[in-house]
DNA sequence: CTTAATTACCACCTTTAGGTAGAATTAATT
DNA sequence: AATTAATTCTACCTAAAGGTGGTAATTAAG
């Protein structure tokens, strides 16, 4: 029960930047070295985060990674969904077809508050919201 | 952010045979058409739980598996914690080794709610009184 | 004693997550 | 124009999850 290792490392990158804007464009490399993420992982996932558009990417020398758009606007639920880890409303803790009033599972009941706290969380925090917090790593 | 395959469907299938305990022991072959298990997987899963002590085996012509403990007596965690999905307290949601108070990331602030409360679904809940609950599949 | 019904075990297959390698591409600097 | 520092792309590798096949072991019933 939690995030996948994509998920993981694409929020604490994005939050890096986050905080550390004047730094942008912000290369693989420092990335990878400040947060101990294995560089060719690392340049992967920066990859996909260009491709849904939440990064944008310059190459050649001085290039790197920059925010596409402000972290302001930038929701973790957003970062989730490209790696296929977003809690759908209609998912189901015990993977059941249709889990709701008519068929619900034995465990529908008690699942409801917990997932819909943690779809609050996820939908509700974007990333200047989360990047002042934490230790930074 | 889902539990495993087997712990759905170990949970499904303990939560089946408690609504079910004047039919034991009950076999491999009516648990995978009842629930809709693939039969050697669900095999493999009904050893673990032997293994785990949760359910004990009878071998042979009229056999099949029973409950090793009341079903008021095993609780949800214990049968997470067979398939390694199990919430432990240090456990950080964006994977960093010490998420703490001296050391804390991102999310930890936001992460605390929806965890303590899934924790406490998961360690609240006794098979006996998730049975009754649901359609049963 | 034989047979049929059952679980246990071992080995494998498939898919996905996690991770790596190397060459191609890009662009600033010299 | 050459060099160098950077991303991108394609392809692959490894480990784990999910799932299957075949057979041995066990036991009740006939």
């Amino acid at each position: 029960m939690q995030l996948s290792k994509s998920s993981q490392y694409a929020i604490r990158i994005l939050a890096f930047m986050a905080n550390h804007q004047e730094m942008q464009p912000m290369n693989a490399n420092k990335l990878s070295e400040e947060l101990l993420i294995p560089y060719k992982f690392l340049t992967k996932i920066m990859n996909e985060l260009v491709k849904a558009d939440l990064i944008v990417s310059i190459r050649g020398r001085e290039g790197g990674y920059s925010f596409a758009k402000p972290p302001s606007e930038i929701i973790i639920d957003e970062i989730l969904a490209i790696f296929h880890d977003s809690i759908k409303d209609e998912q189901c803790v015990l993977g059941i077809g249709f889990c709701n009033g008519m068929c619900k599972c034995a465990l529908h009941d008690q699942w409801m508050e917990p997932k819909i706290l943690m779809q609050k969380m996820f939908r509700e925090s974007t990333l200047e919201k989360i990047a002042g917090q934490g230790c930074k790593i």
